[in-house]
DNA sequence: TATGAATGAGTGTTCATTCAT
DNA sequence: TATGAATGAACACTCATTCAT
């Protein structure tokens, strides 16, 4: 009825899965930490990948639907849409550190099994991001840089602080779970969409930098 | 006498590294691939953490040079020497993509083992990068933000494209290990200097976008 | 009311213990080709132990009254009455193959559990069989060898077919499931008894061999 | 060098196999009962199954090599190189009991694993067995009967005291494991040879019954 | 009568490591 | 310098069974 052991062994398995790796969490560590027995991961989730892929698609699913209502909820142009899906974007991500980390990182294994899992999810992205810049070159808003150039740049700026959060704290004192950070981190990439991405020839937006 | 043995195991631990992580590869794995005995991972390295710590080691080692030799080699503007350390940095790391991604990813797990490793070489990358975003700003070359999220946007652009090298590979068609991707990925952070970094108000150089 | 649950279990267990032994069977493997829930088994046999105790338990009491009614409902001549069980017998494997293959498997496990559970079925049909050979050795129409011997033969050739149904179907080409099947090993048993067990020298039948 | 743990494993393993059946049996079972680690299990046979398959091959091999030497050694009549083929398979089974039982009962299970390994094997014995059949039909030594029906008969009654060996001791005191015994049983199956195989119009051998 | 949740012991297998040679 | 034997702990996973509903 309350799902509390499979939620328990959800939230235990997104600690470990971030702080330790997939392959270097055991389904013991995990129930654990979830106080539960072993059996019930088998259980509820099949096998110790059955876990994975359900946090890799209850991640993407937001994820998705996040970018989806950025961008075709509102009639803004380009730019605008860009800076809103941005923020939302980062938004999740900082409400949700572990999982993002977890799925970040585990992306860039060579796994079958994880490409199995995820490739549909980042072909619908893909689409999505590749659509909205093509709108911005069209109206002459965004320069006519290379798509898929800004599109790796983008994620790569939204990606950043979650895969090296450990470079973050301990080198450069910044922590993505304070408050702030969204705000102050949303602002580092509008300076990037204005300095890069815009085509300030003639610019419709005020600077936004700090 | 003879290196063989040591550089076979080497070879085959950072392709296996990199394709199934650390705590993903077994030193069985290894020792197969480089056919040689398991023991000898055991007589060479100490151990398989001993493994890891020489790849890291080896990769800082060449990593800090190379923006050492960029940086003070000569007597440029910082806005050049900006542009050079980052074409060295990206070759170096195409050159042992790998490895790099081994570093990269595994750097991104929360385990005091890494950071007993590395944390030294971080702080040495830290102290060079801030020190060029400083004189950069002292001349009034460059804009006066934040170096910390200078650096953070500065190092995700440099590591994106082997971190997620799945995904420029299956979804963007970009291949990292072809030998043109250098000179076509510098330009790309050279926008971005220009764009984001540069203080445009008294550009000094030409815009070298494609 | 209707015990379709519990026939469902009882036919998925015979066919399961019969292609993967007892202990290879789990009672999940069962409830699953039942198509029923797990817990029924509990419900139905106390544990699996039972269940496989019903499977002897039903097997036995039919096999027994066979060999009873073949023997006692007539009063034929020792010979005819061999004939007369042996066709009935193997008619009723043939009918029951898959809990014949069991019964006759899991009887040559050392198994305290089978013991406890069949000694006095074994020890029922030792008693008709060693009765039947006296009676026939009495009235000088069998030879008078030791007739635990006897018994030996004539439960080897009974139990064959059935033990080694891959050797005669793979290797052979002979199926005991084929209609035609008992008619035909009936004879070959018959010759056994006409060479080995009757006593030639008055023959009291006319050879049935093929 | 001395090959103890190998041979440890080897007969343990036997000895389980045989009173609890192949699935019946744990690794862990084995490794105790041999009083080494259960690794050495997965390090010398890969694993559980290339344990099974090296009894199979070490039992097959052997025996197979009986036959032919019991078949072509001599010059002798099909009828004599029936009685010493028996003779000398009778005694290897006996010197060999356990194995023999755990070959003979895992034969029994539909798997296909086991079909892998030894259906070449059951194959040449069949040839083996069915040239001799062969000859004595043409010298017109033996009736002749159908040859696959023969050989179930014969493989039949090798295999029973082997097969039923609880039955044989429980039920009947026959003890498979004492010396007698193989001369014993020869008897009995030269009974059936001379009673159904021979062709007694015109006798070639005086009878052996006891 | 039947079910889904949950358990703890057990499964086969793999792990990194050690050691004598 | 290199090897094969051996270990014990850990691995992911499955087992039969129980219990509240």
């Amino acid at each position: 009825m309350t799902k509390k052991t499979k939620n328990a062994i959800i939230e235990a398995a997104i600690v470990l899965f971030n702080s330790k790796g997939f392959t270097g969490t055991s389904i013991r560590d995990i129930a654990q930490k979830a106080n539960v027995n072993v059996s019930n991961i088998s259980y509820y989730f099949q096998n110790k990948r059955g876990l994975l892929e359900y946090c890799f698609t209850t991640y993407f699913e937001e994820y998705l639907q996040i970018i989806e209502e950025s961008l075709y909820g509102t009639k803004e142009s380009a730019p605008m849409r860009l800076r809103k899906v941005t923020e939302n974007i980062l938004l999740f991500q900082c409400q949700n550190i572990s999982l993002t980390r977890v799925v970040l990182r585990e992306i860039s294994i060579d796994s079958q099994m994880v490409r199995e899992i995820i490739s549909t999810y980042l072909v619908k992205e893909r689409y999505y991001f590749s659509k909205l810049f093509e709108e911005g070159i069209r109206s002459k808003e965004f320069h006519s840089f290379s798509i898929n150039y800004m599109i790796i740049q983008y994620k790569s700026l939204l990606a950043m602080p979650f895969l090296n959060n450990y470079y973050l704290s301990e080198v450069l004192q910044v922590f993505t779970n304070e408050s702030y950070f969204v705000k102050k981190y949303t602002k580092e990439i509008n300076a990037w969409i204005d300095g890069v991405i815009l085509d300030q020839s003639k610019p419709q937006l005020p600077m936004v930098i700090q």
